[in-house]
DNA sequence: CACCATGTTCCTTG
DNA sequence: CCAAGGAACATGGT
């Protein structure tokens, strides 16, 4: 599922149904989840634990566990297509497809879906403590510090916006709407880009995080997934979780349609092996 | 069958 | 040491 505003938004829900769950039992039915941990010291490290609360640095989720502090939290990070939600009551965890790892508590079970499996669960920190500043957090993330990662570098923009050591939590989707809504081609140069260009990048990127995770916390979202289509990330292409929201990206996934701005038809590259989406009007190189 | 997919890690090359 | 580029991971949708 996983981008900063989708793993922001599920942190929410998660600290405020599951402070004070407790670990009876863990289920692990993906073992590549838990890697290189064997399944044996990660239950015994999580049986009987209780979750005291949950943070999030970057794509990554935090579980503080007892009092929350002295050991390393659970550190979860959901790859592409991983899903966190609550089964209640003796439902049959056992036949949820994809199930990766299931925490059974007293009178519900936290279940751990991922299809790809290219999830992680760690109590490694390491991973989180490399990365970058995180984007809404004024302190650490600010005009200067983008002119400094920016500074002498020949890097496609996209290429340094998308590296988590070097701004946390920004993933393809978002930073291909970031480019077009900063009219900057995805392939130009970090060091290339004006101040003035960095400034508006900066707003940018706070703009567009900051309003994905107030449509989120506002919308009624199917944690599950279960139904057809996404139904929660990324707000609905299909319109699932609220048909109000489909028109959510202005060039992500667009190929070929009109640009919002100028009409001229969305273009796509490959990136990195990633696609990528640009307006050839509003995003000259 | 071919190609695409919200991500990270590891390896090679310069 | 750093940067860049690519393959690999695993599974499903179109």
């Amino acid at each position: 599922m996983p981008e900063l505003p989708e793993v922001e938004t599920l942190r929410q829900y998660l600290d405020s149904v599951a402070r004070g769950f407790c670990v009876q039992n863990v289920l692990i039915k993906k073992p590549r989840i838990v890697r290189p941990e064997s399944d044996r010291i990660f239950k015994r490290q999580l049986t009987g634990q209780t979750i005291h609360h949950i943070d999030r640095r970057g794509k990554f989720l935090l579980m503080h566990l007892n009092h929350g502090s002295s050991s390393n939290p659970l550190v979860i990070h959901l790859g592409m297509t991983g899903r966190l939600f609550f089964r209640h009551g003796s439902d049959a965890v056992h036949s949820i497809p994809h199930l990766a790892v299931a925490l059974e508590g007293k009178d519900r079970v936290l279940c751990y879906v991922d299809v790809r499996s290219f999830g992680r669960w760690t109590f490694d920190t390491s991973p989180v403590d490399r990365m970058g500043p995180e984007p809404l957090d004024a302190d650490v993330f600010h005009p200067d510090y983008l002119q400094q990662i920016c500074h002498g570098r020949s890097i496609k923009i996209k290429d340094l916006l998308m590296h988590q050591e070097r701004v946390a939590g920004l993933g393809n989707i978002y930073v291909n709407e970031i480019l077009f809504l900063s009219r900057l081609h995805p392939l130009r140069q970090a060091q290339s880009i004006s101040k003035r260009g960095l400034t508006v990048l900066f707003k940018t990127i706070r703009k567009t995080l900051s309003e994905a995770i107030q449509l989120g916390t506002t919308s009624r979202l199917d944690w599950e997934g279960s139904g057809h289509g996404d139904g929660f990330f990324y707000f609905g292409r299909s319109g699932q979780a609220d048909p109000n929201m489909t028109e959510r990206f202005h060039v992500y996934d667009r190929e070929g349609q009109p640009c919002s701005k100028c009409a001229s038809p969305i273009l796509r590259m490959v990136i990195s092996q990633r696609g990528t989406y640009y307006c050839p009007k509003c995003q000259l190189l």
